[in-house]
This record gives C-alpha cells, structure tokens and sequence, in this order.
DNA sequence: TTAATTAATTGATTTAAATCATATAATTTT
DNA sequence: AAAATTATATGATTTAAATCAATTAATTAA
C-alpha cells in the first residue's frame, strides 16, 4: 500500500460517526489512533489478500471496498462490501488465523492502519467494543446464511434483484436519489449474484424491460424498488 | 420443550470437555448453572424456532442437532450441526434478535437450558468468554461463506461429497471407524447440499459404484476419504 | 398384521442457465 | 490518434440438474 502523505485525523477528530470504533471513548481512541498509519488506495489495489498473515486491522475512513473469496479454478466470489467507517480484519486478528478474504479497492480509498497489538489491548479493556464486535460478526454470518440460501434457491434473476438490493443498502443512491452510487462491472455483479458476465448482462436488460432498473452506461439506476424487491422475491 | 426427571450434573461436574464453556472457572460455572433447566428432547422435536424471541441459551449435553433455516416457497436449508458440549442462540441473546435459525433435535437429545440474563452477566465479566465467542462466530462465518462458494460454484457431486465431509467433521464414525455416526435422509442431505432429493439419490449411487462410498440402508459408509476429499474438489 | 404414511429409487422429460462463439463498444496504453 | 486491452452485448448450442411421474421399500400407526 503506498504510504501518500494525506491526511486523516486522529481517530479523536474522525468524521465518521457510525462505524463500530466511534463508540470507544476518548481515551481508547487516543490509544487506537496511537501509531496507527493512513494509506491511500488506487482503484483495484488490494488491502490485504486471502491467507496472508494478519497483522493489521484496517478502518475505512473513505471509500469502498469488496470483499471476495477465491472459488472454484479461481473465480471470484464476492462476499460482503465495506464504507467509509468499516474495519476490516478483526475476524482474523482475534481469532489468529489468515485473513479469510481479499480486501480490494473499489474506488480511490483512505485507510487507516492499526496494529494488531494496539487493536487487541483495546478490544480487551472494553467488553462493550467486544459485544460490538460479536454483534457486528452475527449480523454479517445472518446474511452470509441468508446469501447462502439465496444462492443455493433463487433464480438467477432474483439473485440479480438481491445484488442490487444489496448495492443499494450498501452504498446507497447519488444525490438524485436514484442511480446506485457505485459502480461495478457486469462481471463483478456476476460474482456476487453466483452467476456469469453474460447472464447477468441479459437479465439485467431484462429488468431494465421491465422497468425495474434503468441502464445508463455504468450507472445503474433504481426506477421502481419496490418492484425490485419483489423480483428479488425477498420476505423479510 | 419436555421437562423429564434427567439427571444432568452442574456445569461445574459436565462430562464434556471441548464446548465453549468449559473453559470457565468453577466459580462461573457455578454461576452459570444457578437455576439452570435441563430437558430432553425426542428426535424430531424443536428446540427453537427462526424469527422466535429468543430468551434462552441452549447448551447441549448430550445429542444431535441440526440448524435450518427457511428459504423460497418454505423449503429448508440446513445451515450447521450442533452436538454435544456445543452452544446455541448465544448470537441471539447477544444481539438481541430473535433466533436466526430452526433447531431441531436429529436424535433423543439432553438439553441444558441458561436464562438470557446469567449467560449475559457471565460473559459480561469474562473477556475471554466473550473472545472464545468471537471466535466461534469468526469460525461460523468462515463456513458459511465457504458452503456459500460451494454452492454457488460447485457440482452437485462435489456439494454432495463436501456434505458428507461435513457430517464426518461434525459427528465422526461409529467404533468401526467408517461408518458415519449420523443417520439424515436422502432429502435431509438434498437439503444440506443445496440441491434436490431425487439428484441427492442418484449422486450417492454414483459415489456408490465410485467405490467412494458404501450405501447400507439408513446407514453410509466412508469408504475411501481420500477419494472423498478428490469428488468434493476442496483444497484447503 | 394390516393399513397408512413416509422414504427411497428409477426413468423420462423439461428447463434454466452455462458455455461457446463473435461482434461491438468503451477504456487504457503507447 | 492509433493500437491494444477490457467490458458489454447477443445469438446458438449444450448440459447439469430440476421436475414430473410412477414404483418399491421401509416405517409407523391403527
């Protein structure tokens, strides 16, 4: 990761205000912020790969991130997504194992870089951050399951639906309220629905038919939800 | 859930040895158990149900336990096992939230049942309970994304090898060392595969005349793991 | 012990989605 | 600006697995 001289303040001063460490308080933030290191991301460059040793727990102060596994003859699942305030890394550092995925910039990204070492002392003296943390794990494992069972029983085209439901919860809309602020290629949507580029390419004009969806170069904007979240035959 | 005249001793004298709990002190055993209820469960019987609120930790003493969960037009996917010495709804409990997941005793199991407010004040004073439930979720969470690429990029002959896998990792073999201690039904395994009875019989066969598996009534057969690891296609 | 239900099996048919094959458009790089 | 690369698009074909259909076997209940 390039070392740029930005400049992100001390987690004190950080801006974000609903990621998981902003309810430490002044002192444990102190401490976080203490040594903690700030990188600039280009778009496409990984912050740390699956299986390498886990050094470092990362906190998006600005971007957005994928998060993806390796399957089958290497191709590309992607799992979850991260935003400005999200940390990545804690799984593997608390439990001492490899990072379980690969974490790639999905646009320019600052990031701040904090030590294991400093990282645990803190998780350690606060139960309230650890009963964040467990919170935090169960709501992702929710909807890996639910992911799971979304893969394992819908149709392609309502996985599509999901995706972009997921898109929307994730990163939500541009100022105009209705073009998904960000952008993925066909191929990546194909990676998170389960599905390939060209499928995903012809069910996506097909809800554009629909009128579900509105195609406009990259961007992908969200006519009707409502009828989104009914093609996603989603219930809860 | 029945209440029988069981005998099951005090966390403080549990025979098991590897749950979650039993790293706990005598003293937090101790606390734990205070006004715990013990329970048996028939095969088939429910322990709790997805979407219920959840007031209850459920420890297993003793038995076999699958974890559902309902997906499209009601049909079940299994999502983990659970046997004894393992923890259950503890994500709820943690999180507030009604239970993730159908559990459901697959044979007569013995229950130990711990009220939502001593399992929170024991972990509250215990970060290493609460570290080892990290942990625990982190190891959940790892499994599930990884079912989740299975099935999303797998064949059904590999899904149904890994299923078997799983079953062997999760309840082992009978005294003669190959024989899988668990009995599901072809259209429980449909259902921890992702896939449907009919194909579940038919890649059994095959596994069958692969020599990768014996089929012997209710009863299989790991005939050759190594083999079994090849048709899963895993390599980790 | 027979009847009724549930589970397992096997075959035939259909279908959703993958794969293969090109073509065109849009970025990047030179 | 041209060349090269990458992404999008569309059509034709194949295929893995689902679905439909019917039979047999094994449990469970009467």
């Amino acid at each position: 990761m390039k070392k740029n001289n930005i400049e992100i303040p001390s987690c004190t001063n950080c801006e974000n205000s609903a990621g998981i460490l902003c309810s430490l308080n002044i002192k444990e933030k102190t401490e976080l912020s203490c040594g903690k290191l700030d990188g600039i991301l280009k778009k496409g460059e990984i912050i740390f790969k699956e299986g390498n040793n886990a050094y470092n727990l990362f906190c998006i102060h600005k971007g957005k991130v994928k998060l993806s596994k390796l399957g089958k003859d290497g191709k590309e699942q992607i799992v979850r997504f991260a935003k400005s305030g999200d940390i990545l890394g804690y799984r593997s550092l608390l439990s001492n194992e490899p990072y379980h995925g690969t974490a790639t910039a999905m646009v320019e990204c600052e990031i701040c870089i904090i030590s294991k070492e400093v990282f645990q002392k803190v998780n350690e003296d606060n139960y309230k951050l650890s009963l964040n943390l467990i919170q935090l794990l169960s709501k992702d494992l929710k909807s890996a399951e639910q992911h799971l069972i979304d893969v394992a029983q819908k149709t392609v085209k309502e996985r599509i639906a999901e995706a972009l439901i997921l898109l929307v919860n994730s990163f939500g809309y541009l100022e105009d309220k209705i073009t998904l602020n960000v952008n993925l290629t066909r191929s990546e949507i194909a990676d998170l629905a389960g599905t390939t580029t060209e499928t995903t390419i012809r069910t996506l004009s097909q809800l554009s038919s629909d009128n579900v969806i509105k195609l406009e170069g990259k961007n992908i904007l969200i006519t009707n939800f409502k009828k989104l979240v009914q093609s996603s035959n989603t219930y809860d």
